[in-house]
RNA sequence: CGCGAGGUAGAGCAGCCUGGUAGCUCGUCGGGCUCAUAACCCGGAGGUCGUUGGUUCAAAUCCUUCCCUCGCAACCA
């Protein structure tokens, strides 16, 4: 096959800070099956994929799990390995920003940023709550005071290095303009322009005084690096880049990246700072960054304080990695954000995979077996519709490498499912088993089964990147060794060995009702992670003054959309109480209902409105959605709570 | 008027850029078939393409009014 020369893709990094869901995991899986289509196709391919190992989250995070941030990561970066690696993705090389040469590649760059005076010294203001050691900015602000804790804040100056972005601006936007592809979907590419770059790029704060867990700068040492530089240039010191030097052959090789597969969340980060990077430092940028649309288990964003999330190895558990592969690449849209739930992925693999293809090739070796044990033979008899049923088979091809080129993963698994489908139905149009009833019908049989079998061959050859292992079987049923690209641009390719005479179903088909049920009986218990909080005295319980009153007055909070202002009669006083409840109850439903509040909790404003006090209500997640009731109470207004 | 995405058959989606008989998968109803994993194949029912007005010979598609949903931001004492 010739060589169509280098193809360089990679995945964001993943924050090391918890375990990848099934939302994280199709980021590396489409990665898997783009770099999988394009070695078969000809290509050089190098596939990187790896770990963010710094910043604040994961010290704090680790110092909670009682380990060093490097303990903590070593643990966090062995598991995310592990999900990739169960999900059988080929990537070449797995950085953690956390090794060593990366590390002295981020200073060298960011100490030749400095020098060349792209990257300045200068403050950070803002105002200062030292009781919360927190910044705010000006609009976060309550009544000018902190909006955590309600004390006097202070401006104070943090110490910062900062990057000039607006030194390249003009360049950048030179560049997205020339290069339409660059940004990808195209949407996002409005976005950015409209929404940053044209307004105007603000300088990015580089450094951070603020922890300790990062790549130290090297001249400066109260400083570490913040992510941005950090994380970025994985990319390049995972090549071999090496910053004043001649870097290694890799990098000559593979540099600029062919394609960065991010989340649409990260696209203002890989179009806009890092191409800033690498025009600082001198080199070329990306080809091409495709912001993938998300997951949503049912309509909800995956979360795991929401208990809704989804994880890879339970779906492996109970599908099998090349089921959970199919699902999450062909349930994806191009540019919109996909849904997974166990039912429907129960669903697809009973259409696509069980049914329409397992099937085909279950019933497709079955009858090679009982017609021919299992051998055909080249000696064919055309008939009417082999011609279109060939032809269909070859354009499959060019649909699927059209999808392709364009990163529609998910249409280019639907052209093969309809390749398959075709295949049934050329089934149907040519009952072989009737042509199997008289011995004189024998060649056209043959010619039958052969055509049959050679959709099979191309069909899953062009399958095998998305579903590597499942392609092996059937290769295997099959007896086929011709799987190259090549083979599929005529008709024909397939050897007629002997078949298997035991063909394996390829997917059982599963109950829907028995599968939820194990589901839940499996995972069900697990997603319910109750969190207690410390024992308490009772002396520290009695503190809290509770009493039941009346709702006399409730209306919206007009500048706050979550929340609902009550006037509340206690019999000796009335007092004017805010709530977020707003998405739960209309206004007017509440009124004269006996409420229970919290009388001695400190009095705050929320957005402009004074709230003294805190009602009480009853808080659960039910399947996936919050659900929420205000407690109330039959007694007498004015009745203490205990 | 904070930013963005979306509203097409019971469900999930494509079509919209570049107007020209509304399509796919699942479900449902009927039929066919018996090689196969009760699978496969064919057909039917089901949509005034969220709403108003406009441009046009022609609008799901272009412009406009309003309504609704979902993200993000702010806000849940």
């Amino acid at each position: 096959m010739e060589n169509k020369g280098k193809y360089y893709i990679t995945t964001a990094i993943a924050y090391a800070s918890g375990k990848p869901h099934i939302g994280n995991t199709y980021e590396i899986i489409m990665a898997d099956s783009i770099a999988r289509y394009k070695k078969l196709t000809g290509y050089d391919v190098r596939f990187q994929t790896g770990t963010d190992e710094h910043g604040q989250k994961i010290e704090e995070k680790a110092k909670a799990a009682g380990l060093t941030p490097k303990e903590f990561v070593d643990k966090q970066a062995a598991e995310i390995k592990r999900i990739f690696d169960l999900m059988n993705t080929s990537y070449d090389k797995f950085i953690r920003t956390t090794d060593d040469y990366h590390e002295k590649e981020v200073q060298k760059i960011f100490k030749k940023l400095y020098d060349q005076g792209d990257i300045y010294k200068s403050e950070y203001e803002g105002w200062y709550c030292t009781p919360c050691e927190s910044f705010w900015t000006e609009s976060q602000l309550v009544e000018g005071k902190c909006p955590t804790c309600s004390a006097p804040v202070h401006k104070e100056k943090e110490e910062s290095y900062f990057f000039k972005l607006s030194k390249y601006q003009k360049q950048l936007e030179d560049y997205i303009e020339s290069h339409p592809e660059f940004i990808q979907p195209e949407s996002r590419k409005n976005e950015m322009l409209n929404n940053f770059i044209r307004p105007g790029l603000q300088d990015l704060c580089v450094s951070r005084t603020s922890f300790k867990w990062g790549i130290p700068v090297d001249f400066d040492d109260k400083h570490v690096v913040y992510v941005w530089i950090d994380a970025l240039s994985n990319y390049i010191t995972g090549l071999g880049y090496h910053q004043g030097e001649k870097s290694d052959e890799l990098y000559e090789k593979y540099w600029p990246a062919d394609l960065h597969l991010i989340g649409k969340d990260i696209v203002r980060f890989h179009t806009i700072y890092w191409p800033i990077m690498l025009m600082a430092i001198g080199q070329p940028l990306p080809k091409q960054v495709f912001g993938h649309p998300w997951m949503l288990v049912g309509e909800d964003k995956i979360s795991k304080s929401k208990g809704n999330a989804i994880y890879a190895d339970d779906l492996v558990r109970f599908f099998g990695v090349d089921a959970v592969r199919y699902f999450v690449l062909h349930e994806m849209p191009f540019a919109q954000d996909g849904t997974i739930t166990w039912e429907l992925m129960i669903e697809r693999i009973n259409s696509d995979l069980a049914n329409v293809f397992g099937n085909l090739v279950n019933r497709t070796v079955a009858m090679t077996n009982k017609y021919f044990d299992g051998q055909l033979s080249k000696e064919f008899e055309e008939a009417e519709g082999d011609e279109e049923f060939r032809q269909f088979i070859i354009n499959s091809v060019k649909t699927v490498d059209d999808k392709m080129n364009q990163l529609r993963v998910g249409d280019s698994l639907e052209a093969i499912m309809e390749l398959f489908r075709r295949c049934n139905k050329y089934i149907d149009e040519t009952a072989p088993w009737t042509l199997a009833k008289d011995e004189a019908n024998k060649k056209r049989l043959n010619t039958v089964l052969y055509n049959l079998l050679e959709g099979i061959r191309i069909g899953t050859v062009l399958l095998a990147p998305f579903m590597p292992e499942t392609a092996e079987k059937v290769f295997e049923q099959i007896n086929t060794k011709n799987t190259s690209y090549d083979s599929l641009l005529t008709f024909g390719g397939y050897e007629c060995n002997k078949v298997t005479d035991k063909p394996e179903p390829l997917f059982a088909r599963l109950d829907p009702v028995k599968t939820m049920e194990e589901i839940h009986a499996s995972i069900g218990p697990k997603e319910v992670k109750v969190e207690h909080k410390a024992e308490i005295e009772f002396p520290d319980f009695e503190k809290v003054e509770m009493v039941v009153g009346q709702v006399i007055e409730c209306k919206k909070h007009p500048d706050a959309d979550k929340i609902l202002v009550f006037n509340i009669d206690f019999g000796y006083e009335q007092r004017q109480i805010l709530s977020g409840v707003a998405a739960y109850y209309k206004p007017e439903e509440l009124v004269g209902k006996k409420v229970i509040a919290v009388m001695n909790l400190k009095p705050r404003k929320i957005r402009g409105l004074d709230s003294n006090g805190m009602l009480l209500s009853a808080v659960k997640e039910v399947d996936g959605k919050e659900k929420l009731e205000l407690l109330t109470s039959d007694m007498e207004v004015g009745s203490v709570v205990c």
